[in-house]
DNA sequence: CCATGCATGTGAATGCGTGCACAATCGCTT
DNA sequence: AAGCGATTGTGCACGCATTCACATGCATGG
């Protein structure tokens, strides 16, 4: 029967998420998952128990191909001539973006670090704060949004215990470098510079800034 | 021979002069141009008169074919075996630019909403105040920096109207998820939120949050 | 039970963005 | 004056994303 197939396809699509080899999902779909889950709750809300690919394009303001190619990636499948199952579907997109989590860390807790810290956008993007560290002692042992601020000579210790993958630089600028080269030995492959500096990483680091000035203009 | 090349001229030539004379700049590398004007303007108070297109891809964290063929599209010609002008490219990306306003609208007009509505910052960098709205009937039909206030209700019909791409929340905490909300169904993609409060969008929609308290730091 | 309508799933084409590689070209030095 | 090092400008190819178009397949009604 054509259950079994579903569910074995469920069940690899879970494995390879968990063993975190090769995801299949495009990074554009995955952007686009979220968009999905909102609609998806705004018509279960309505009561409705199916929704046709169009439907759901109408609502997400897409091409309906390409929510059903999005879908086919999620592993969902839907019937044909009535539509995808809506319980159903919000729970395959919950799980795929609950594989989907990146933990970070964030290097310095000024203004700016803890206002990140404190961003809930970033809980939601998949992306929530496990740890904090700063060069300033007095700030260490201190509580922000539930986490405890670490000194940021145990950075490499911390990064471990957290399982982060990806750092946010909130320094100063003339510590960003420092900040950079501490989570590149701390074995942290990708990280986001928020300081208004231009850092250096080797090739294989990926390093993504952030000007809050630029992006006012 | 040469009749490939003429095609494909003309081809190019037709497609452009279809849209007028409207830029043909990708949208890709319009978006890394205020990049690059952040460098300029960093090697310019260096007093650097000449950049490589080598420089000033290590200084923007992209790579240097793709500044070159980016800066091709802006017009700008620079000197083999030397590198670009730093003032004329300055004054070159500037104009193309300040020709890419984006129309913005503001909801809520209170001390803040009233204060940016006047900031002159705003019209300078592309971003004219074209609407103005606020949920408090008493506010409606009065006229800030030259433009009347619309009913929040109104706010998709407003938006439509005017054109507006840009939507920044200058609401009381409790009301920014609303407004965010309702920009969000009016078609808005952008939002800025100027509000002391955290809101969720999805991810399709960029939000960009500025904490005045932290900004006067 | 069968025909019919409707929606899925996907092969294929198109367009866009990126980056390599190299010829063309300029200023500088000898 | 002439070669040389340096840098621009761009043709080309590759990969990703988007969209079309259509065959496939399910459910419903008679």
């Amino acid at each position: 029967m054509t259950t079994d197939r579903i569910d074995a396809a469920a069940v690899a699509e879970a494995v390879t998420s968990e063993s975190g080899i090769a995801d299949p999902i495009p990074e554009a779909t995955l952007a686009r998952l979220p968009i999905y889950m909102r609609g998806l709750l705004e018509v279960a809300g309505d009561g409705v128990t199916t929704v046709s690919s169009r439907r759901l394009a109408d609502l997400s303001g897409v091409n309906a191909a390409k929510v059903r190619k999005d879908l086919s990636y999620v592993g969902t499948r839907g019937t044909r001539g009535v539509g995808y199952e809506v319980d159903r579907l919000i729970r395959e997109i919950g799980m795929v973006l609950s594989g989907e989590v990146t933990p970070v860390v964030i290097i310095g807790v000024g203004n700016l670090g803890r206002a990140l810290s404190r961003y809930d956008g970033f809980v939601a993007g998949g992306f929530p704060v496990l740890a904090l560290v700063d060069a300033d002692s007095s700030m260490v042992g201190r509580r922000i949004a539930g986490v405890i601020v670490s000194h940021v000579d145990d950075l490499g210790k911390v990064v471990a215990e957290t399982g982060c993958l990806l750092g946010i630089v909130a320094t100063p600028a003339h510590a960003a470098q420092v900040a950079v080269d501490g989570l590149i030995a701390a074995g942290i492959r990708s990280i986001l510079n928020f300081a208004p500096a231009v850092v250096s990483v080797p090739a294989e680091v990926e390093l993504r800034k952030v000007d809050l000035a630029t992006e006012l203009q």
